[in-house]
DNA sequence: TATTAATTTTAGGCAAACCTAAAAATATAA
DNA sequence: TTATATTTTTAGGTTTGCCTAAAATTAATA
């Protein structure tokens, strides 16, 4: 069923979908795609009617949007895309870790799907990208292996920082404050319910 | 004056119409635009308006478009682009030569200045690419070596492939038909006046 | 040089992907 | 459960980059 090639909007409202379902299992609402995206709810439900003719999603009136099989298939290969490019952004062109997500939003648009398997095959098969998360196989698979969230840690529990979810500049230029990388080891100290905050000590300092 | 960024189609414009003025030095026509990008010439007229407007070229009416400094400036760029993708294609993924054209038509448009400079790097600064056109530097500059055209040849005068100039899918078959490539030997043994057309042998074969 | 041919431009239209404003449906709160 | 607020959709509009058809200009030829 992929039958045309998709434009780069398109592309960027299946990832968008994706990401916000959970791996396929929840409805997505107009307004938080809208958000994501920065454009209007009544643009979203423009594109969320095409993406629905196109059978990449399943869309009832103010119900919501549902990503497909094949929606998904779609969008676990820009992801793919996106990561290889920022493995090679890093390894190869040594980017700084927070330097590379803007590119590779550019560089996952490239269509051709022998170019990403023979980037893939030169990075010689990386699971992970630099900020921790895991690479799609040409097949879409993923190979998963089970993380803890850092909120899900209990108090004076620690972690290593393994993968770093949330894909934002302001939130880059933070961990970069506090020093935080893959790989920083991380302690709560301490937490703090009336919003939702933590204490937590970086490197064993603090 | 290079004020804001350029759409994918107003650079495919520049560099057309810049890659048909000889460096700079002659008039382009409209329907030579028309013919390179497969774009009826009434739209090629609205979009010489539009580049004219930017100062990217010069454009009277009816006279044909010259490309202007700054447009020189834009399309030395993308080429520049084009042609470090093409290395990257050929020589780190082991794309054969006749394949790499077409991707580096997307890969030129990925905006990131700071990317292509450290490809640069990464390849070592590399003066050609694989089909021996010469590549600009980070100012544009191009290392200029005198190279002669193969119709410029004389009858049994001989010279080596240092660089093919048509891009074209065709062509690129033609020529692996007939086994040419970079550093093939080539000896013109007649020239045909009527179409132009040469009698060659390709090294030292037929 | 007058006529025909080719090139280029103008005029009006269309699809994609966005927008604003207002209407419709759904959710929340008094 | 009615009133209010929020979310989503519809309706109509804009810009970009293309199109076709027809008019204007320039070039070629008889």
């Amino acid at each position: 069923m992929p039958n045309n090639k998709l434009t780069k909007s398109e592309e960027d409202y299946i990832k968008t979908i994706f990401n916000l379902s959970e791996f396929g299992n929840k409805q997505v609402s107009t307004n938080s795609i809208s958000k994501v995206l920065k454009i209007e709810p009544a643009s979203v439900t423009d594109m969320v009617k095409k993406l629905s003719l196109k059978k990449l999603i399943y869309h009832k009136k103010y119900k919501g949007s549902q990503i497909s099989k094949s929606g998904i298939k779609v969008a676990l290969q820009i992801i793919r895309k996106h990561r290889l490019w920022e493995v090679f952004l890093h390894e190869k062109l040594n980017f700084k870790w927070d330097k590379i997500h803007n590119i590779a939003e550019e560089l996952e648009h490239v269509s051709s799907s022998k170019l990403i398997d023979k980037l893939d095959d030169y990075l010689k098969y990386p699971k992970i990208d630099p900020h921790g998360d895991p690479i799609p196989n040409k097949l879409g698979v993923i190979e998963s292996n089970i993380k803890i969230s850092l909120s899900d840690l209990k108090i004076f529990e620690s972690g290593i920082v393994s993968r770093i979810i949330k894909e934002d500049d302001h939130f880059f230029k933070l961990l970069k404050k506090l020093n935080i990388q893959i790989g920083t080891k991380i302690k709560v100290i301490e937490k703090l319910e009336f919003d939702n905050s933590l204490e937590i000590i970086i490197d064993n300092k603090k």
